[in-house]
DNA sequence: GAGCGCAAAACTGTATACAACTTTGAAAAA
DNA sequence: TTTTTCAAAGTTGTATACAGTTTTGCGCTC
């Protein structure tokens, strides 16, 4: 019966599976739960989540494909630790894409998407109430996203979520302790421009927060060695 | 990683790679061999490439990461079929993206670049003279590719590295047999302009090379029904 | 003859088994 | 004691087997 433990999830249908390991280890990962170089065990995570490693495998695969784990061949996979460089880059990328979401995001939102907005801020507010720090990143993050939603351009919004994954991985590996949290105010000021149908305030509010967000990371160079040892410690 | 000859033939290495099905498959595709809603079965490719549907399975996730194929849940593989909407947001994020690229690839651009990049124009050349289109239509790509590459983005270089690879699909589905042949001049501009160290040129050629481009495109309102049709009788 | 229904076939999703590679630990030699 | 070698354990890559779902085709009913 201790095999049946596993299949304690049976009060579901079973028909959703592989890609709900994939949400839950992407989750984990967005919440800071599991860090960067941390190993991610195929036999492991099969138990963990009372699945074969074939589920497993095609969802660590999955992740390695938005880069947010490194497979390594015969090697096994690790939670991606995005290099400074890899941080520059995306943030760049994030300042080249989302100022342009925000504006196209103004020009269509409609009242419901509005409130879904603010719903968004309210739950992450909630989640720092409870100094839950993980989730309100990761809401931070879908907030972000919902707005590349919001905009109606599929393609781009893609994109936007990768870059967003991989900042959840950055801010863990570079975030300056000293730096303020969040600031609330600017994701809601955003919400109020987009209310407005205010593209160019919009996306002036998008380009300043994502400014404030690089500048809150300590980006200086630094022993880019340790990394690579620590790779074979941990 | 140059074994680019192992593909195909029988003579297999016996050692070779899940991966190397994947660049078959993307090649295929890129090629026009094989066309956008075609089915792509599991045991058929298995058999084709002679290794195991874990394989192929694998494979066709990877290129159902980059919208090449399309996955059906218990109804199988098919090559994607690009909407209209998908084709204006592939190359409205192009017109976004690749001048910049081309900007920052005239800024780093080495000799040995430069020479790089005009064998690729020339193998381009050669295809075409040959009457291999297929084969033309990809170098064309991997062209664009290579200067992403040169630019030393390598985060904005992957997304138009999936941007072209979807244009291959939309080039095949949207492309107008009345236009021109892809201007050969183009591409030779470009480069010069990136031998010059000219990122201005540069990128202005590059955005009226890919307003050119999709301006060739046939992206007028047409039937949809006939599509979700054609999807079920194809 | 047309429409409906059920059963068999085909294919995908998942689990298990086997092979290859990497790592680790200890034993032997210097 | 230090270094080197080798074997055993553990993990990943691949193949095969099984289960569930979708499709198909035939037969039955109206």
């Amino acid at each position: 019966m201790d095999t049946a433990a596993a299949k304690t999830q049976s009060a579901r249908p079973a028909q959703p599976l592989a890609e709900d390991v994939t949400r839950a280890l992407t989750l984990a990962i967005h919440e800071h739960r599991i860090k960067p170089g941390m190993k991610l065990g195929e036999d492991e995570l099969a138990d963990i989540y009372g699945v074969s490693r074939t589920v497993v495998r095609s969802a660590l695969h999955a992740l390695a494909h938005v880069q947010l784990v490194d497979i390594q061949r015969n090697r096994g996979a690790f939670v991606a630790q995005p290099t400074l460089r890899d941080a520059r880059e995306v943030f760049e990328a994030r300042e080249l894409l989302e100022p342009r979401i925000a504006r196209m995001a103004a020009a269509k939102a409609t009242p419901d998407d509005v409130a879904l907005l603010q719903q968004h801020i309210h739950d992450e507010h909630t989640a720092l109430a409870e100094a839950d720090h993980g989730r309100a990143l990761h809401l931070s993050g879908q907030f972000h996203i919902e707005i590349a939603r919001i905009a109606d351009q599929q393609t781009i919004a893609a994109f936007v979520e990768s870059l967003i994954s991989r900042s959840s991985l950055i801010i863990a590996l570079y975030w300056r302790r000293e730096s303020a949290l969040c600031e609330k105010h600017a994701h809601h000021e955003l919400v109020q421009a987009i209310a407005d149908g205010n593209g160019d305030k919009a996306a002036d509010l998008m380009r300043s927060h994502l400014v404030d967000l690089h500048s809150a990371l300590d980006l200086r160079e630094q022993d880019e060695a340790p990394r690579s040892l620590k790779d074979a410690l941990l």
